[in-house]
DNA sequence: CTCTGTGAAACCGTTCACAGCA
DNA sequence: TGCTGTGAACGGTTTCACAGAG
């Protein structure tokens, strides 16, 4: 079966809200409640949810454990990710601190760099090697997803390397560079700055609309 | 004009790519070219930039400082934004060391963090204020973007704070939390939690889709 | 002949509206 | 009656295919 991006990315965000239900002791919850919550119409969470069988109780809404597991088991990984981070600077150090890094869906088994006062320590409990050797020590740490956060100018490289041990499989990139990847991995992105830029570019397009003709920015 | 967010979005990696074609003192590029660095088909490239009038010459394709410039005014802002950062730990430090943040297109003007290390100093530059001056400073300042980058459980509070600044009018969130904002303010997040599941997700539909039916994971 | 610009078609995700079940 | 599940309609983006300019 095939399930669209915003499906799963809603499905996460499904999942979120039910495990923090849980956790409150709410026991049953409608399609609407949900979509008010999340800002999402109550058709779309109904749609969402019937994707993968019938799950909600007609008349009464979603039982909140039930659906939880539900979800639970749609995004189930089929085991523990072997993950690497390449770049332990500001940006990784705040990944590594990063709530989500403390999951059971996958483990971060080495760490890259190029500065000499982190490489060859233990970083948060993690090795961490010279960016030299990430090819070698990947394909050793049978390394799946590689966790991209050095600056553009060595993007290119790393991916280079990387793509060399024939382990991987997935990159999430926290890089504006351009890279090449191989249509064997499944490549991510998160940009910062086209984020920021189309937040400015519609801020300016509302106050463009919000204006009325004649009127100035002052 | 109405122009669509995966438009703004591409708009901005064409954007980056004549930036640097003109660094390296090229001159003319086509639709298909820009569409194989960018992975990206040439007729949504073509349609993309001739949503703005005919830039490109027929039988030639585009002339990569003409098509610089038009981006760069379609992208433009009307002035420099007043932004402020709030939480300055490994994340938000790494955004302030971002190359997007030197760019002519807003100031960083203030921080915000809980840190009594932090508060009353200047970081980077920037005068660093308590969490709870929110409101004040960013009304003083006149800040009309907030980058939100604390941890979840202070979210929603830093961002009740800022809406009662009447200057207020984007925010740039960088956290899972769900938070509650009032319509007047745009508000964009970035999930680098969701992305991380994305991947891991879609990279098992890959796995189960390669496999032989009967076939299993070792 | 090449490569852009663009109307039309195809595609995909969202929303609607209501049938179906508790 | 209340709320889910879902086929059908809708709206919007992408892709196609070709006319048109150099």
């Amino acid at each position: 079966m095939k399930v669209a991006e915003p499906t799963v990315e809603r499905l996460i965000q499904y999942y979120r809200l039910m495990a923090s239900m849980k956790e409150e002791g709410r026991k049953v919850v409608s399609s609407l409640q949900i979509g008010e919550m999340l800002g999402i119409k109550a058709s779309q969470v109904r749609k969402d949810l019937s994707y993968f069988g019938e799950i909600g109780k007609r008349g009464v809404g979603y039982h909140v454990n039930r659906l939880c597991t539900h979800i639970e088991n749609i995004l189930a990984s089929p085991r523990v990710w072997h993950v690497a981070l390449a770049g332990v600077g500001n940006l990784g150090t705040a990944l590594m601190g990063h709530a989500a890094f403390q999951s059971y869906k996958f483990n971060v088994e080495a760490l890259f760099d190029v500065d000499p006062e982190k490489v060859g320590k233990k970083i948060m409990g993690v090795d961490c090697f010279h960016s030299d050797e990430i090819a070698r020590v990947m394909e050793e740490r049978n390394i799946e997803v590689l966790l991209l956060a050095v600056p553009a100018s060595a993007a290119q490289s790393c991916v280079d390397q990387a793509v060399r041990s024939p382990t991987l499989k997935g990159i999430l990139a926290f890089t504006p560079a351009t890279v090449i990847v191989p249509d064997r991995i499944l490549f991510y992105r998160v940009d910062i700055f086209v984020e920021l830029e189309k937040l400015l570019f519609f801020l300016k397009e509302r106050e463009k609309n919000t204006l009325k003709p004649g009127e100035k920015i002052v």
